[in-house]
DNA sequence: TTGACGTTAGATAATAATTATCGTTTAATA
DNA sequence: TATTAAACGATAATTATTATCTAACGTCAA
């Protein structure tokens, strides 16, 4: 998948953004990175485009993109790790607004069911589902 | 729930691990807070029962839990950001020693479907399955 | 019980990830 | 094209975590 310079300028025009070369590179760069990178192996990336760029435009952008919905974060708890006692299969509910976690049992979830065979080799551990949303408190 | 020493000390031996004042006091502080704490807040806790306890021997107490199967860490991707560009619902194969993060198709999975009420008030705006093991290349 | 040894604790330095600050440059738009 | 708010780049500051090092502790053989 190609994308121009007017794709994107449409796009940032949707989200409300300015559009500047710093941020095509940058959203281009992850466009084509499926592995679900970190701020600094993007900035790797994109300083082969743009040596001068800095590492706080990455990170800078990065945070506009996720606040304009243009781009997620896969998790909503890096920043300090998050531990539990409890070692039974079992659930999460995640606030978006305060981060709160709540357990949900496993028992409470009809089990999760794939339609098609998972790539060749990946052997599973577990399934947890999150259950990602607003809670009572922040809604 | 109330735990008391030797039952700890029961728990360590199970585990190969030695048994210690704070360890006892950390895990039992896990045990009784729901809210799946940081081990900043974890130190805060822990601090009211042994004031002179230093927040490297709370790290260093959680690795060793997490290690030996007495915790377990909520997220896999706590030290920084992993970002995606796929806005469509989907799901996540994670790799427990790599770290490695590929999408699942929301199609090829079953819809999730609860078999009771989610607590009042939490309103639903995704959900999202984790399936959590070894990918070919780690196992 | 005592003494030696390996492990843990506490203090703190070092590293890694992220955010804030600030002067300069650039994009939107009138 | 001129104005103005926003973005950029450099870098300092902050936060989270890990590493290092010495002292204290628990365990086990003599």
């Amino acid at each position: 998948m190609q994308f121009d310079s007017d794709q994107f300028r449409i796009l940032c025009a949707q989200h409300g953004l300015a559009m500047t070369h710093q941020r095509q590179v940058i959203y281009q760069a992850l466009m084509v990175m499926h592995d679900h990178p970190s701020p600094e192996v993007i900035y790797e990336k994109v300083r082969k485009r743009i040596p001068s760029i800095s590492l706080a435009t990455v990170y800078k952008n990065i945070k506009t993109f996720v606040d304009s919905g243009l781009l997620r974060e896969v998790s909503l708890h890096h920043g300090s790790a998050r531990l539990e006692t409890n070692m039974d299969p079992h659930h999460h509910l995640v606030c978006i607004q305060c981060k709160a976690i709540v357990d949900l049992d496993d028992g409470d979830l009809e089990p999760v069911r794939l339609k098609k065979k998972l790539p060749r080799g990946f052997s599973v551990q577990r399934y947890s589902v999150e259950i990602i949303g607003l809670c009572s408190h922040c809604s």
